[in-house]
DNA sequence: AACCAGGACGTGA
DNA sequence: TCACGTCATGGT
């Protein structure tokens, strides 16, 4: 078992599955094959912009917002005002910039239908870049593809598992799908990732005492 | 009261 | 390519 895998495996052994990407506020922890309706997709894909920097209560009073004024599909943020779609998202921050990225994106989602986009396609609508893409593809369209954020490459760093915070992107994510295939372990991999990150990985030091994996992947 | 949160883009070197 | 600045709210 290499050390991605052991590492996997721990996490879920210590938190449990998180039954990612959250819709309308609760998490699916049941079965990873039903299909998202059109709307609960439009939904993940939105709350994937929103969240760009941002802390996820955040993004929630956004959606909240938006669900209650009958926002939360693309012809509606399309045709809305710019001025009355960022006071909605206001809660989540950069609301200038997000209302552009959410009409730019709804653009896009209407023209695509119901086809699966490409990460090019995706990367080619401003506003959207790396982790945005696939968070939208692995969370959004059930694609095997790992998103790496922030949290990864800190909880990798200080596992040693890379050598610098700040290795590129597509590599970190080559590591992780070259070692788990199916798409429950994609998926839960990520959200448990954020979830340790939560809990003893934060960026102040102090957070790694009492962290369940300090070593536990010495000797692998 | 500084610092951080499930980033992306523009700029100058 | 790389290092920085900018965007903005809400919780600690």
């Amino acid at each position: 078992m290499n050390k991605i895998r052991k590492l996997y495996s721990n996490l879920l052994k210590e938190y449990g599955p998180q039954g990612w990407w959250p819709v309308n506020g609760r998490y699916n922890h049941k079965d990873y094959s039903i299909p998202q309706t059109d709307k609960e997709r439009f939904e993940i894909c939105v709350g994937a912009i929103l969240t760009q920097n941002t802390s996820w209560k955040n993004v929630e009073k956004s959606l909240s917002n938006l669900r209650l004024n009958n926002m939360l599909n693309p012809n509606s943020i399309l045709t809305c005002s710019n001025l009355k779609l960022s006071l909605l998202i206001k809660p989540s921050g950069y609301f200038n910039q997000k209302s552009k990225k959410l009409k730019l994106f709804a653009e896009f989602y209407l023209k695509q239908k119901n086809k699966i986009p490409s990460r090019e396609q995706l990367l080619g609508v401003w506003g959207i870049g790396k982790e945005t893409a696939d968070s939208i593809l692995c969370y959004g369209y059930k694609q095997n593809v790992f998103v790496v954020d922030a949290y990864t490459r800190r909880i990798f760093f200080r596992l040693n598992l890379i050598s610098e915070e700040k290795t590129e992107y597509d590599e970190i994510r080559a590591i992780v799908e070259s070692s788990l295939r199916s798409y429950a372990e994609i998926n839960e991999f990520h959200a448990l990732l954020v979830e340790h990150a939560k809990r003893h990985c934060t960026k102040a030091k102090s957070s790694c005492t009492g962290c369940p994996f300090t070593d536990c992947l010495s000797g692998i």
